[in-house]
DNA sequence: CGGGGTCTTAACGGTGGCTTAACGAGACAT
DNA sequence: ATGTCTCGTTAAGCCACCGTTAAGACCCCG
């Protein structure tokens, strides 16, 4: 059982959707539109957002954009359009599961529950603000500061450092790290992280040689780390 | 009972599974993707994963090596491929167990609880914590110190000297140490664990006419033992 | 339709780690 | 005693991985 909210403007689409999760026992909310639907998210706070692509008033992937910042929902993309770019820049704006239509409403409620239950033991953890050392770090607002001076980073480069830090001092893999950043472990290379981590190191104000809070672990992956000098 | 999670991207099968497996008792998460049991199973550290090879985004030994690092579940395979270099290729890659469809949920049923009763009940074997003497091991972190002292070691230096310690007490063949610790039994040979060890007692600080904690026994293998002597 | 920002990929240099080879020393059997 | 086998250690070469810069593609904004 979920709350959730669905925003689709085909009518017939929407109610379908509607009736048949209700009978599966979630309690659903609708809008037809982008803005009514961030009315609603933003009053109701559900656990789930259904979002089609194609609405009248406001691309899908702006609403996407808008929504992040304020919920910490889970976003199922639900829309017609199949082509692998599509997919890659939807996942990517921070939509957390894609199902292209036709789909079952079984379908649909399954990925639901899948979910909620990977959520399940780390609610929050979207949303988590982390403090490592001097580093602070304000999942919101997206914002990080290092000591008293604020860091300009891009999104990558905010996400991986946001992910590094919720796993303080363990050792994440390249392809954990591509799978769970980039959300697309195939198209990627682990070259793609070092550029990243490199950018980072450099807004950190250190060097590879002179780690001071991102270590490489030569073969193994990437941690993070408090510094242990001053 | 058992935790699991199953990656299998056909619908059917995948509820059938996980609705005969939780009458047998156990917690079932199910993925659909790659990518989406990855997460699960990062999040829900299952006892065992049940997978699917053929998934849509990622082939299934790719997401094996991807797991292989991050998890110590029991991971079985359950495909309609069944060419003997595939199954070859997959338990290499560090698959528990093979299983090829059609087969029954009383099947893999069985097969789950053999694997947990092989895994003894040790949770967390590849990411466990251990102390021998003065010698401490953080698995996660990566980090090894001898009394107060960090010891900087590569790669396969934490690699065997985790497993010796995880074995505390235990002669282990250098055939066996090929094989959990290099994951090539055929193609390297024993002298490049001699050569790992000289590099491990050098860094621990001892020789191999007075070990104190890596003892060599000749014919048999090696193990390692909190020292006697102060 | 330009211009700034962002991400990915390619290229290159550097080096660290792994394996293999070679040599020596004991241990064990004959 | 002698040859064989195992183990310890060092040195050498090769390869994979890492850090970095630059270039190109793409997106986003006015």
């Amino acid at each position: 059982m979920a709350s959730l909210v669905i925003i689709e403007d085909d009518l017939r689409v929407r109610t379908a959707l509607t009736k048949a999760l209700e009978q599966r026992g979630h309690v659903v909310m609708q809008a037809d539109t982008a803005m009514g639907g961030l009315q609603l998210v933003l009053a109701h706070k559900p656990d789930v957002i259904v979002l089609d692509l194609g609405l009248p008033d406001l691309d899908g992937v702006e609403l996407l954009r808008m929504l992040r910042p304020v919920s910490d929902a889970v976003v199922i993309v639900a829309t017609a359009r199949v082509s692998e770019e599509e997919i890659v820049r939807t996942l990517d704006a921070g939509a957390d599961d894609y199902v292209t239509k036709p789909f079952s409403p079984d379908q649909l409620d399954a990925r639901i529950r899948a979910s909620l239950r990977r959520l399940g033991g780390v609610a929050g953890e979207r949303t988590r603000d982390v403090v490592v050392g001097a580093l602070r770090i304000n999942a919101r607002s997206r914002d990080v500061s290092l000591g008293d001076q604020k860091l300009e980073l891009s999104r990558k480069e905010f996400d991986l450092l946001h992910y590094l830090a919720r796993h303080e001092g363990q050792v994440i893999s390249k392809k954990v790290l591509l799978a769970e950043v980039w959300h697309q472990p195939f198209f990627t290379t682990d070259k793609t992280v070092d550029v990243h981590v490199s950018w980072l190191r450099r807004k950190l104000g250190e060097t590879a040689d002179r780690p001071r809070y991102i270590h490489s672990v030569r073969g193994v992956g990437i941690k993070l780390l408090a510094p242990v000098d001053v």
